[in-house]
DNA sequence: CATTTATAAATTTTT
DNA sequence: TTTATAAATG
């Protein structure tokens, strides 16, 4: 980053200084591509675009901050900050919250992660009977992954059977069923997942009167990492640039790690079809690696099926030799590399400027222990997220049955921590609080999404005796919570979950520091609703457990996976776990696409040094 | 009858 | 560490 105060060498500047229409930046790995978008960004607002008419699309919030930072250093914060960045996902939620009516979407619509939608897809599952047959059906997750290729690769479900599950190709009528199901519900409850963020914005744009209002917000758009795009999002920016057509992609088709959520390098590669009179510029020098590293890099992608033509340089000389070292198990990686790791920082390279890269979250667990008897403070990116436990989503639901009381996933897990109540007095519930709006219902008017709360103080509720003081507790929380602000709102819900959470989890002690985290959070935040809408949108990376608390400690280590280590850089950078079965992983060999992206993903881990 | 408790099994990568 | 299934319990 130090590296980055320098002029912008040729063609950086012809990237920054480019005029209308569409272009494309091939910009290989530490070609400096960060630095030319966020000059662009500053180059367009000097030269008289108005920055809330810029929208900078990235692949995560981080990303986009980072940038828009660094233009801040050249136009000044207060112009930086009117820039819309962010994730092509975030990005969406903000016009479906003002225009969404027009799609019939409520402005106070709630968002589930994956693991909602697939909660959701299992409830549907169950109730349809598809559980118990002779022959298995695909289980939660699964079905999960396969409605979100259908929508992110714009695929008919047949074909994605055949080419991503075909395991599961007998059970093609059962599944049609579950997703028609639960394309249903989330309409009737007002809830989005992650793809319906990007389904409904391509909608938007297309709606009557709504379509070139949305259209008409942006003067230019520019998207990072566009190797990493899928199809549903080429229809929204194709969408959103058809007036003006300014719009620039950044991207290395070397890169390209993700299409397990269906990116598809095309994207990249067909993007002058795509976009015509589109110019394609290319960044070609590396700032960031020796000349020694870069051998490497090649050599690493010398033998992948599909070539990319690009000659990348450097002028840093060369370096230190990359070093291969063989472990005999798992013990003696920890401590070869927290050896190497402390002999580096001995030698002036701060913990800060380290990082240890894996392919999987549990590939550092062992690691992790050993750098805490050291004393090594480390964070770790990737993984399981705070967000993802069980006790930070069952607070969450509650919020979230507060914020959208047709919510009935959130309905369903909140009303499951009444100690007695299980799923079938939860179903039983839901039915009693009206939560699910009878079908014929739909069109006529709007029903009052207050009711179901109203309904949870009525007295003549179907609560087994055995439940009925916990119960109690559980909707006074609910009622005193409601109209607090955001992280009163959690104290008041801790009150009522914690003794739940000791019963339900154990090893409560650190999932108490979460919920404290998680209040502190929210206590940032004016309103409930975009805190609950962050936390799913932008989840924070750490997860939970530091060698020693990270804000005393201002020297750490970065521990974190391939997937979320791309785009940074650091001095030194340790790859663990570098055997067959690990990288690659055993999970993706099955073809030479699947091999050679997890060549590209390797090709990745190697270039942030 | 529904919930709780016990037991066994599985576990990529992320918005 | 979570998750599906089976038996035990109230």
């Amino acid at each position: 980053m130090s590296r980055d105060g320098g002029a912008l060498n040729e063609q950086q500047r012809a990237a920054v200084a480019f005029g209308e229409g569409p272009l494309l930046i091939v910009a290989g790995a530490g070609t400096g591509k960060t630095k030319t978008l966020a000059h662009r960004v500053a180059y367009l607002i000097e030269g008289g675009v108005s920055p809330e008419r810029i929208l900078l699309l990235t692949f995560s919030r981080r990303a986009a901050r980072e940038m828009l930072s660094r233009a801040a250093r050249i136009v000044g914060e207060a112009q930086a900050t009117k820039v819309w960045g962010g994730t092509f996902h975030a990005m969406g939620n903000r016009p479906l919250r003002t225009y969404g009516r027009a799609l019939s979407l409520p402005p106070e619509f709630t968002v589930m992660d994956q693991a909602d939608a697939a909660d959701l897809m299992n409830l549907i599952r169950s109730e349809l009977g598809l559980g118990q047959q002779q022959s298995r059906f695909p289980r939660k997750d699964t079905l999960a992954d396969m409605y979100s290729r259908v929508v992110n690769a714009r695929q008919k479900l047949s074909d994605v059977l055949e080419t991503s599950f075909p395991w599961c190709s007998p059970e093609a009528a059962g599944i049609k069923a579950v997703f028609h199901a639960y394309i249903d519900r989330k309409r009737q409850q007002g809830v989005l997942d992650y793809d319906d963020l990007l389904l409904y914005w391509h909608a938007l744009t297309k709606a009557e009167k709504t379509g070139d209002v949305v259209v008409g917000l942006f003067d230019h758009i520019l998207v990072d990492e566009y190797q990493d795009t899928n199809v549903a999002q080429l229809d929204i920016l194709r969408e959103m640039c058809r007036v003006n057509r300014n719009v620039t992609v950044v991207g290395d088709d070397a890169q390209a790690i993700y299409s397990f959520r269906a990116a598809t390098v095309r994207n990249i590669l067909d993007f002058p079809a795509h976009f015509p009179r589109a110019e394609v510029i290319r960044l070609e020098q590396n700032y960031r690696s020796t000349s020694t590293i870069l051998g490497l890099t090649n050599a690493v992608m010398e033998p992948a099926a599909e070539k990319h033509a690009k000659t990348l340089w450097s002028e840093r000389g060369t370096g230190p030799l990359p070093r291969l070292v063989t472990c005999l198990d798992e013990t003696q990686q920890a401590d070869i590399v927290c050896k190497a790791i402390l002999e580096q920082r001995e030698q002036g390279i701060a913990l800060r400027q380290q990082a240890v890269l894996f392919r999987t979250g549990h590939h550092s667990d062992l690691l992790e222990v050993e750098l805490g008897r050291r004393n090594i403070p480390f964070v770790k990116c990737g993984g399981l997220k705070f967000i993802e436990t069980a006790h930070v989503k069952d607070i969450l639901a509650m919020l979230r049955v507060l914020e959208n009381p047709l919510d009935e996933m959130s309905w369903f897990r909140s009303l499951q921590l009444v100690d007695g109540i299980g799923p079938g007095t939860a179903r039983q519930l839901i039915g009693a609080l009206g939560v699910r709006r009878p079908p014929a219902d739909q069109g006529a008017g709007v029903p009052s999404a207050e009711s179901p709360l109203l309904a949870l103080q009525s007295e003549s509720l179907p609560v087994p005796a055995t439940a009925s003081e916990a119960f109690d507790a559980f909707r006074w929380a609910l009622r005193e919570a409601a109209d607090l602000p955001p992280g009163s709102q959690i104290d008041r819900l801790r009150h009522f979950y914690e003794p739940v959470m000791e019963r339900l989890h154990g090893n409560a002690e650190a999932r108490l520091r979460d919920l404290e985290q998680l209040e502190h959070i929210a206590s940032g935040y004016a309103s409930r609703r975009e805190f609950i809408t962050d936390l799913t949108l932008d989840p924070p990376t750490s997860s939970g457990d530091f060698a020693g608390p990270p804000l005393l400690d201002d020297d750490y280590l970065i521990l974190s996976t391939i997937h979320s280590a791309k785009g940074c850089e650091w001095t030194s950078v340790h790859v663990i776990h570098a055997a067959d079965g690990m990288i690659p992983s055993d999970m993706a060999t099955k073809t030479r696409e699947e091999i050679d992206e997890e060549r590209r993903l390797f090709f990745v881990a190697l270039t942030p040094s």
